[in-house]
DNA sequence: TGTACATCAGTGAACGCGCGTTCACTGATGTAC
DNA sequence: TGTACATCAGTGAACGCGCGTTCACTGATGTAC
């Protein structure tokens, strides 16, 4: 073979990876083939050797991005004490960093509404990583004591990255972030220390 | 003239109506401008006296969007009794009607994460409306005797909304409305009605 | 009243462009004998 | 050890397609005289 072996499989990671990044930075539709190839020092045409469309390669990029996401928030309730770790997990999510970083954040943060015009395949993958991402906040919850809807408290942090993304001032930016910060914390009494 | 006066008005008004339904419904980039026209029973080529661009249509059935949905919310809350005003605002927002109907729905949830990729111009129509929201939200709050966080509220109901869309069973699709819903009432704590 | 002309919303062919996808080919390597 | 061949990841020209946009034209009407 010209390559060593697990070349291949390692080529089909990177693009992954790279999909990952720039689908959520740029949007599924605004990546060519052709772009995301030429960032890796390939050529449009070997992209077909790895993936049977742009849509498969969508598929398989969204369960990565979500798949990362999780285990970004899984190491953060593992590092948080007792008592600490929702207020953690929302603090990681809700944050300026990640509103000013969506290629490594959240796909449904950054994607949302693309995704439900999506095809029923897509939607389901993503809906399936949706439900571990929900029973992965009531663990959290329920860790620390509490008892909170992982469906409600998800949509109140996801809303607040995407709407944080829009406007372009600093200002108004800050505002939807420390806003739901403060609603969260309002929301979890038992927590051990002040918001 | 061949046409009466006030046609070109008229048409025009109608191609933003529809273009403001349609954007929101299957995204901007799936509308184009031949089949926008052709809906409404004309040729592509007259777009262009109409409107500089798609992206010119882009910001005017964004602002329309908005106008849209401020009305409505308008209209229940001056509708409702004081005290239950929000709740009233939110139980029309977070509801099965609006998650199955991104078409007359609000901007925001239907193309939030859209948006936050366009162009400065339209980020910052787009904001000046969010501001009209979310004062609207405010109001409506303190004339229900309650202080909430405009950005937090808001946050939070397009979240359950945007992610209501992107289950296909209609379980998942119900619970981020009915727990969202749930949540909102629980931190509107002087309300008159049980939820 | 009738004729010639200006107006202008809308038409539809045509344009360049970028996209996703296909496919005959390349060329470095491992393998067979 | 050396030669012929198979393999196969990657190449890049080419394809069809749909898009946004342009533009010369149409044709019904109002206006001028």
């Amino acid at each position: 073979m010209k390559y060593p072996s697990g070349h291949k499989e390692k080529i089909r990671e990177r693009i992954v990876k790279a999909a990952a990044r720039r689908f959520r930075k740029e949007g599924i539709e605004a990546v060519g083939i052709a772009a995301l190839m030429q960032a890796l020092g390939l050529t449009h045409g070997g992209f077909y050797a790895h993936f049977k469309s742009k849509d498969a390669l969508a598929a398989e990029a969204s369960s990565h991005a979500f798949d990362e996401t999780m285990a970004q928030l899984r190491d953060i309730i593992s590092a948080a004490p007792p008592g600490e770790r929702l207020r953690r997990l929302a603090a990681s999510y809700v944050s300026a960093y990640h509103r000013d970083h969506p290629e490594s954040g959240c796909l449904a943060a950054a994607l949302g509404d693309d995704i439900a015009r999506q095809s029923p395949q897509l939607r389901r993958a993503v809906t399936q990583k949706l439900d571990a991402l929900i029973a992965l906040i009531e663990e959290a919850a329920s860790a620390d004591g509490l008892a909170v809807s992982g469906h409600a408290f998800l949509a109140q942090m996801m809303g607040a990255v995407t709407l944080s993304r829009i406007p372009l001032d600093q200002e108004r930016r800050d505002r939807f972030i420390d806003d739901t910060l403060a609603a969260l914390a309002k929301s979890l009494p038992r927590s051990v220390t002040a918001a």
